[in-house]
DNA sequence: CCTCAAAACTAATTCTATTAGTTTATGATA
DNA sequence: TATCATAAACTAATAGAATTAGTTTTGAGG
């Protein structure tokens, strides 16, 4: 009863913190509730909604990737930048798995705020595209190209869909990168050659 | 109250067209029993539970998918046969992109059953890797970069993820497994040398 | 025709999220 | 400092989810 600094900020960090550790399938209103010390009701004071909770920390969560992505290509180019990135994106998807679920279940649930989400998970994608001398559309096709590759690798590696087989997963994730970066270098020369 | 011919096989039948025609969320065990016209306690005469459910659809998911992959590379060799699979793989995550959720949302669920699912999965994959004339291990590789990549681009497309650039997407997928097909071939050209 | 198991039922439990209505605490104002 | 309004807590209730226990009914085989 006696009352604590609540906000809907403070919420959405015990959102997120409780995500982390219990896991995205254990979070419910009453667990958030309890790791506040109040009754599940009075979250309603704060946010709209279950909805809203997990619009919010996946917001949060595309902002930690993104800049642990953008810290990974400062200062690279070309193909180095593009290692380090795609380290980066793996690296966050394991170290933040229950955080990186949240980001792909978000997108299906559609409004503004989230149109500026997808904006930025593109962002440093794009940063290192630009070092390749592609003309625009080509960047638009290779920045998906690049996107469904890195999640692709991480939703089956996290789901343990790789498991099977003996063989060394780093290994395999460096040659899809270096499959897509002899892809970008023979696009941007063919780009130059066009223009 | 009049008993009708129903079994475990039976349920989960309705259950697949439950899914697909209504969609995976709005599935439940309550629905399902209306489209038998039974009550929803009765179900559990029939099937242990719905994670249950979710895992028989799961795997008649799987071997619808494996079908059409199969029919879509026979006869076919390379790269011809490796367009073809990435092809079916796409358009049935399309036309039965519910399925295809389930399918995916599988994968946690561990259990033998399931491993048989991998399996078949990765079938198809192998048949056409084989045609490139790697060693065993390489195999293994490609096939992760392969899946990785039809997975990642199919459920970005599918969430939605992907339509704000103006730009044709079947374009980005045949630029992807191209990217892929030159990878394969530059590594066969390899694995030949080196032997 | 009778019996018995399987398959339907009802009713209850325990979990969701959410809303309505009520009390209480606290900061601002008179 | 006393009052007052608001925000934040509460309790209680609803509606829906999966699941279980216990009961009735159905229908096929002996």
């Amino acid at each position: 009863m006696p009352r604590q600094g609540l906000s809907r900020e403070s919420v959405v960090k015990a959102a997120v913190e409780l995500i982390e550790k219990k896991g995205y399938s254990a979070f419910s209103m009453a667990e958030l509730a309890k790791s506040l010390n109040i009754k599940t009701a009075s979250l309603y004071n704060h946010i709209e909604s279950l909805d809203v909770i997990y619009a919010e920390v996946g917001l949060s969560a595309v902002s930690q990737m993104v800049d642990m992505e953008m810290r990974a290509i400062e200062g690279k180019e070309r193909d180095s930048a593009l290692f380090s990135l795609a380290n980066a994106y793996r690296t966050f998807a394991k170290e933040h798995n229950e955080l990186y679920r949240v980001i792909m279940s978000l997108q299906k649930t559609k409004n503004e705020v989230l149109e500026r989400a997808a904006g930025q998970i593109a962002e440093p994608i794009l940063q290192v595209l630009s070092g390749y001398g592609l003309d625009t559309l080509q960047q638009m096709h290779w920045q998906r190209v690049l996107r469904s590759t890195m999640h692709g690798f991480t939703a089956h590696e996290e789901a343990g869909g790789f498991s099977h087989f003996p063989a060394d997963k780093n290994e395999s994730y460096r040659i899809a990168i270096q499959c897509i970066a002899d892809g970008l270098n023979a696009a941007g020369k063919e780009d130059y050659e066009n223009r």
